[in-house]
Order: structure tokens, then C-alpha cells, then sequence
DNA sequence: CATTGTTCTGCAACTAGTTGCATAAACGAG
DNA sequence: CTCGTTTATGCAACTAGTTGCAGAACAATG
């Protein structure tokens, strides 16, 4: 339930259409909260019939006409509410820990190749908010909302960091294994051509 | 697409119920892939139809009875070809993060507690996980799985510690701050009670 | 002005995960 | 032996997110 507050936010951060709100979801917040337009159109159309936006006037409403939302009092509320409420942090779920634990079992065939895969991709990610915090966030600002802004892209930029560490670790973990093998399970005649679904 | 090969993983580690598997979803693999019941009842019928996995036969099939499950070897063959498949990290959704960037706009009023708890929970979680890597990975172990069991678990005490680092640094952050006012937006005559829903 | 491509909006169907509840056996206590 | 509790299995409905596609306006071009 966290959509419907991300479009609020970037919102009152600046009246938007659909469109515009996808390309701001692209970029800055979809780094922690990304969103599809279909999700983003529906969105709105439910945040305007519970009266938390509405589409600003100037524009008229048809198809395939550009039509910008901004957020009502009750919008804000509502935001102020849900960022001060209670919530746990939900667990990790991560696939390539998933598939390295299940290597465990099953044998690291072509598990490396994909190690150096996501350390790439990691890294570049990483260049880009460290080129973001460059260009935005120059020593000596100290307006608040410059600082907690600040402050979450350091947790993207620490985060980043933290996977092209672990990944340069794994890696040279793998570098001194006995050898990827297809299977190094407590083998039990798992025939060669076993096939699947 | 990953709970049948959370289970497939499990289920090559030693066979297993559905509430048994359950009970180890909660301990170490829900630690990255966490499910519920259902979804593992639900999951095990499908992975049986599929001929991934079957029953055991000793135990007789009855509801309220207990039926425990093994993998076969097409299941084994899947799970294989799955781990090494190329699959890009999934983008991070953080609602505290979210929430710290509506309070940019909205004014950061209940943010400190929410993340002084969150801090402490961190805390926790890495207390825990510390006390399995004494338990289960003193040094000189060097069987390759367990190298593999143990490089899974690092990633969790290294992401709960940058975790913990944030959120101290943010708390830092926050204790300098010009004081949490309730709105700290361009205000633009946000009524005391303006509602919600 | 018809044709084609681009921008912008949107519906519908699907997949994955969550919540709430139902049922059946097993076991212990009165 | 029956009543309540625990263990174990499971269905159904709901919520959130994803995928695939389609339609309306607009702009460029022959």
C-alpha cells in the first residue's frame, strides 16, 4: 500500500500528468519505488475518486489529451499520516542468494559468469548515484529537505556499495572452489539426461 | 517465479512436510525468501502435478495426516538449470525510504521513533544472524557447500549492518535538524484537520 | 487530406503473495 | 468416550504488481 503515497509525494513535489509522473518514476523515486504507467494511471484515477487529487483545471479531459493532477489538503493529510505511521521493515527477498544457496545443493555450474553479471550492473548503478550526488548535492547545503533527500540516496549509494563488495567477495570465493561441477549434491544416480516441464 | 525453487532447495536438503518446511521458511531460508503456509501447500500440489516432486510412500495420504515430499530427478534437473539462469536483481522497494522523502515534503513529525525502532530491529536481526555464523561456520571450515551456506549468511549480517550504520547516521542527521514541525512544505493553508481515508 | 508514427491515456487479464477461515486427525484430561 | 487443544493440511477471496494490448489525439509528410 505504498504506491498511491509515492504518486502523493512526487506530486506535491510537482503537479504532473500520468506521463510526466512515469518519467519522475524512472528516474529519482523509482530508485527505491518503482512503478509502471498502468499502475501509475490507475493510481490516479483511484487517489481522484477518494478526493485526495485532482486534475487541474487549465486542461480539458479527453483521450489522448494530457491531464495534470495536483494534490488536495486531504492528500497531504493523508501522506503526512502514513509517513509517520508505524510500519516493519519487510524482509529481504533476493533471488541471487536464493540461487546461490540452492548452488549449495545442486552444483555451481554458470553461477559465476553470473556473479560478474549483477557486479556490473551493481557498479554502474552505483557510478550514477555517485554522479547524482555530485551534481545535487554539493558540500555546504543545509536546507532540511536537502538533507533527508541526502540522506536517501546515501542509502542507495551505501547499498550499491555493499553488493559490489559482497560480489567482489564471492567472486573470489569461487576463484579457490574445487571446480564448478554440474552437481556436487550427496549424489543419488541423478540420471545425465534427467529433462524437465 | 522463485518459491517452487525455494522449495525444490529445501526439499533436496532433507525432505520434507509442509509444516516442517514451514517452520524452516521461517528460520533460514525465509531469511531471503520468506512464504507462508498456503503458499507452500499450495506450491507442493503444483510442484507434485508437475512431476518435480512426489510423496513419500511410507506415509499413507489423508487430510490431517502427515505426507512428506522428495524431490525426483526432473525437479533436481530444474532447479539446476534455474540457478544458473541469468536473472536481473530486482529493483529496491523501500517504504522508509519512501517515507523519508515524503517527509521532505510534508513535514518529518513521528519519522525519529519509526526509525529509532527500526534501528533496534536491525539490530536484532544481525545479533541473530552473528549468533548463527558462531554457531554454524566457525573458521576452518572449507567444505565447498558450506563456503557457499556461509557466503549467503555474510550478505545478510553485511546488509543488516549497513542497515544499522544508515539509520544511526540518519538519527545523527535528524538530532541537528531545525525541529520536526508538523509540515514543512510551501505551506499553502493545510487545515489542522483536513481528514484522511 | 489520407497515411504513418509518436505521445499519452487507459482497460483487461494474469501472476504472485497475503489473509481469513475450514477441516481432519491425534492426543490428553475429565 | 467426548471435549478441548494441538498439529497438519488446505480452499477461497483479496491485494498488489506485471504484461499485453488498444484507442485517441497530434504532428509530419507525400
Amino acid at each position: 500500500m505504498s504506491l498511491p503515497h509515492a504518486i502523493l509525494t512526487a506530486l506535491l513535489e510537482k503537479p504532473s500528468s500520468g506521463l510526466e509522473l512515469t518519467r519522475r518514476f524512472d528516474k529519482s523515486i523509482g530508485y527505491f519505488w518503482s512503478a509502471t504507467h498502468q499502475q501509475i494511471y490507475r493510481e490516479l484515477g483511484k487517489l481522484e475518486g477518494e478526493g485526495l487529487i485532482r486534475a487541474l483545471p487549465n486542461a480539458q479531459p479527453s483521450r489522448g489529451q494530457k491531464k495534470s493532477y495536483e494534490v488536495l489538503p486531504a492528500g497531504r493529510a493523508e501522506l503526512a499520516r502514513w509517513a509517520a505511521a508505524g510500519q516493519d521493515p519487510k524482509p529481504l527477498r533476493d533471488t541471487l542468494l536464493l540461487r546461490l544457496r540452492a548452488s549449495a545443493v545442486v552444483g555451481t555450474a554458470g553461477l559465476e559468469a553470473e556473479l560478474r553479471r549483477h557486479l556490473e550492473l551493481h557498479q554502474r548503478q552505483l557510478a550514477e548515484y555517485e554522479g547524482i550526488e555530485k551534481r545535487d548535492f554539493p558540500p555546504g547545503r543545509d536546507a532540511p529537505e536537502d538533507r533527508l533527500r541526502h540522506l536517501v540516496l546515501r542509502a542507495g549509494i551505501d547499498l550499491e556499495t555493499f553488493w559490489t563488495q559482497w560480489l567482489t567477495h564471492a567472486l573470489t570465493e569461487f576463484a579457490d572452489l574445487p571446480a564448478p561441477q554440474a552437481d556436487s549434491g550427496q549424489s543419488e544416480a541423478t540420471p545425465p539426461g534427467a529433462g524437465q516441464s
